[in-house]
DNA sequence: TCTTACAGTTCCAAAAATGAACTGTCAATC
DNA sequence: GATTGACAGTTCATTTTTGGAACTGTAAGA
């Protein structure tokens, strides 16, 4: 999750992927539909494109143009996108509504996203779900601080 | 999106939120773990109890000392973590493996997370999915930057 | 009396974000 | 032929946020 945090955690990233998602390919195109300082863009899309989220491919020749596309490992964003966007339109819609329906091409209707368990498909609740260390983990709960406190570093070398 | 980014769009913020699914609920058990300055960590927290995402409930006297326990609506978070930590498990592990895995309680099997359409129940795919405005749309593709711009002041003056 | 646990707060320095203007290439317009 | 506009950035000064370290205050325990 730490992991994961350093590519999507700021407050700009997962606006421009979500820009990206809504079919947004150009440096101009998500400047004005975000209201991102150019800098921060230009930065925020170098990132992106150095940890594989995003390919620049250029559009023209002369001078030079590039549109910043999706790469799997990008699309594969696409259920963290989903429950950000459910989460607000449970907890954080005025009076008028949800701003943006989903439609699920396959069945036709307008539809919310579900987190299933992959091996029963039943829906998830936070309290059915106990976790234990796996083949990467990285130590007990005790030195977890410890943990997060190189993880912090290497994120800095990034 | 943009207001959900508003709530848990910052470098720390899902982290802490990670312990409270983990069980912390402490002020110094989340520093510990997570090794964010104590600053921060008090502001954090103040934000997500205004928020409504923590609930700070007293648990002594004299001197007074407070746990931090999630609302309905903080673990109403759990499907987003869930999806962050699984792109993360897909696509940023080092060669050891994941971290954690997650067995659910119901089926008694290590499960992924999958995200599913509530209407006919089949995975999600980002190509499937098409969007278009709800009751509380802000405008077409070309207000989307003005509306972005008000946005950004609100969120200042929060 | 001294130390430790706990939950913050205060203050200064360092890092990151913002805003506004500037650069450079080309096509289209006057 | 000179000027303007679209596009994709870069530069730089100013503000805002973080980070680090030390400090406050209450109470229990050695």
């Amino acid at each position: 999750m730490a992991r994961t945090i350093g590519v999507i955690g700021d407050r700009w990233t997962l606006l421009i992927l979500r820009e990206c998602f809504l079919r947004t390919r150009r440096f101009e195109g998500f400047q004005s539909a975000l209201g991102i300082t150019r800098h921060l863009l230009a930065e925020r899309l170098k990132k992106l494109v150095r940890q594989g989220v995003l390919r620049r491919i250029p559009y023209q020749e002369s001078p030079k143009r590039h549109e910043y596309i999706l790469t799997q490992k990008g699309l594969d964003l696409y259920p963290i996108m989903m429950a950000i966007v459910h989460w607000g339109d449970t907890h954080m819609v005025d009076t008028r509504g949800r701003p943006l329906l989903h439609e699920h091409r396959k069945c036709g209707k307008n539809f919310d996203p579900v987190m299933v368990c992959s091996e029963c498909g039943e829906p998830l609740l936070a309290k059915e779900v106990h976790t234990h260390p796996g083949p990467g983990a990285q130590g007990s709960l005790a030195t977890r601080g410890l943990e997060a406190r190189k993880a912090k570093k290497s994120r800095e070398a990034a």
